[in-house]
DNA sequence: TTCTAATACAACCATTTGGTTGTACGATAC
DNA sequence: GTATCGTACAACCAAATGGTTGTATTAGAA
């Protein structure tokens, strides 16, 4: 998997993209198997253009990719996208385990303190 | 940890108030250790109501807490709504696996089939 | 008590978002 | 060739977002 650097707005358009129950359904669906453009709309409660819109979002966060097959877009789900977002995540709960680390140590120098008096 | 039901909208909320730079920093922050909305104020090139309002955005989502401390609030990092949203993806991942392990299996079945023959 | 710091909240504004309909065009089916 | 299927894209609209300023309230400091 290719480490990249993520810029704000990169990380602002992957959680946006998510923000969205279609757009999530779609995401799930595409990372099962291909599927066009045209099927993904058949299963949703809005127009077409409505879910081509989605899929754009999704493009452009780079969480799906498109590709031509004959008349029709095949979208996919792009997996590596969503361990980007995955490791994201996890920084933050590095950042809290270090906390607890640090409280941990803490308390680790007051028991200390009290075996010494 | 407890393990409770999300909504489409619960994740729709967490997603999107991560969508925002600022709002990923007040987390990181809070996690960090309980930070007030004035302290956070002092750090962003913005208003201190805007700030308030991202706060009240991560609060929604409950990804951060506000405790009243004498004429403060002390807004505090939820690391169980972090988990959650890691969960999330982690369906994700699951579900590009299985589709991975379908791969295998039909390679496998194709693979015992030229065998067979 | 009086002043001030920290917050709450409303009103307002520009931009973005999530949907619509309509039109155009390339690829396939007939 | 012609019809039609799948897509692209523009224009439009209502609602949400992300910011502002202004006013009110409350707790601590002087």
């Amino acid at each position: 998997m290719v480490v990249l650097e993520l810029s704000d707005h990169d990380v602002n358009r992957i959680f946006r993209a998510l923000a969205d129950a279609t757009r999530r359904d779609i995401v799930r669906r595409t990372l099962v198997a291909d599927v066009s453009v045209s099927q993904l709309a058949d299963s949703y409660e809005m127009s077409f253009a409505a879910v081509q819109k989605h899929v754009a979002v999704l493009e452009d966060a780079r969480l799906v990719t498109k590709e031509p097959r004959g008349r029709e877009r095949m979208v996919r789900g792009n997996p590596d996208r969503i361990r980007q977002a995955q490791l994201l995540l996890d920084q933050f709960e590095t950042i809290w385990r270090s906390r607890i680390g640090r409280l941990d140590d803490l308390l680790a120098a007051e028991t200390t303190t009290q075996l010494e008096t």
